[in-house]
DNA sequence: AACCCGGGGGT
DNA sequence: ACCCCAGGGTT
């Protein structure tokens, strides 16, 4: 079944990636763990920001054992920092049902890997292709433009990919489109003179190659006020409170904080005192639908708060704006900077 | 179908 | 300053 005409990009593709292939960390071991992990750090995130975490993750939870039996807190921290904090949780939970469900075994069947949190369409047929070499189609952004522009079509029919997948050939098939969509066809000024498609790809052709595939439109972002307290105690250690188990960055630890200007708010919120506040360089920090301008406080204080010395911070779940914080008022020293 | 959920890097 | 990314869950 090739109704588009497609088929044809498949021998250019192949034949380019196999001179330019990425050495990614997470291609180095294919075993099912191994590629569920990266999959699920690779969701909405660059591969090359992923890979210093990947290797860090499977060096502290070498197997998926190891994982499940690791506390909540400390797969939170070998996150911080990636963002899309529900990842770390369903992927914790999705190890746990591995041991107690399957034997410890990531799961062959596709019904029984859909079933495990975090794991959508996409990373059941990434699983599939990387680590059990099926004939699968992993359509993440990179797959599903190159495709569309190659047919000139606003959006990639499913069934159509999955018809021009090479049989036995998934793996370099899946990771070449990556590949060529990473570097190559891009989302904006894509390369296309040093593209090895041009011949075969009709957007090329009709020139379309930036209003293929379709683009949606980013709503405008609220800008909500942010005010945080920096509470130290009298041994210099760090005064935390941990933020709710679901929403905007669930079981994180942050300073004593409120939206609002006034960081007596801040405080009374959780019951904190504090005394000698000078005000540090306020900031922004930008999320996927809201904008934090932060103004963050620096004190002496005390209160029910969890109180954590420097040294043990990178063991710490933190928010961006807390490790910025940090590392203002420490001057960038070594060993805080996770 | 429309929201919610981060942060970094390229342009 | 804006755009985009090896998406999935919830409502």
């Amino acid at each position: 079944m090739d109704p588009e005409g497609l088929s044809g990009l498949n021998a250019p593709l192949l034949a380019w990636f196999a001179g330019a292939r990425r050495p990614l960390a997470f291609r180095e071991d294919r075993s099912p763990y191994r590629v569920l992990v990266a999959e699920f750090m690779l969701q909405q995130t660059r591969s090359n920001v992923v890979e210093s975490y990947y290797r860090r993750f499977v060096r502290r939870f070498p197997d998926v054992v190891a994982l499940a039996e690791a506390s909540p807190e400390e797969v939170l921290a070998h996150w911080q920092g990636l963002g899309y904090y529900a990842r770390a949780r369903r992927l914790h939970e999705a190890a746990r049902r591995i041991v107690a469900q399957h034997a410890g075994m990531v799961p062959r069947d596709p019904q029984a890997l859909r079933a495990l949190p975090g794991v959508g369409p996409y990373v059941a047929a990434a699983v599939g292709a990387f680590a059990f070499e099926r004939d699968e189609a992993a359509l993440d952004a990179n797959v599903r433009r190159v495709l569309a522009r190659v047919a000139n079509v606003l959006a990639i029919d499913e069934r159509v990919a999955a018809a021009l997948v090479p049989p036995g050939r998934a793996r370099e098939w899946n990771e070449a489109l990556m590949d060529l969509g990473a570097t190559i066809c891009t989302a904006r000024r894509p390369r296309c003179p040093t593209c090895p498609l041009t011949d075969v790809c009709r957007a090329n052709r009709a020139g379309t190659q930036e209003l293929v595939p379709a683009r949606v439109a980013r709503a405008v972002r609220p800008v909500v006020l942010r005010c945080l307290v920096a509470v130290r105690d009298e041994e210099l250690r760090w005064g935390l409170v941990r933020r709710p188990p679901r929403g905007l960055l669930a079981g994180l630890w942050e300073f004593p904080s409120a939206d609002g200007a006034d960081p007596a708010a801040a405080l009374a919120t959780h019951d904190v005192w504090a005394e000698g506040l000078t005000e540090l360089p306020p900031f922004r920090h930008t999320f996927t639908h809201l904008v934090w301008d932060v103004r963050p406080f620096l004190a002496r204080g005390g209160g029910p708060l969890r109180w954590v010395r420097p040294a043990e911070l990178p063991t710490v779940p933190l928010t961006g704006p807390t490790v910025r914080v940090v590392r203002h008022v420490a001057g960038a020293a070594p060993g805080l900077s996770k």
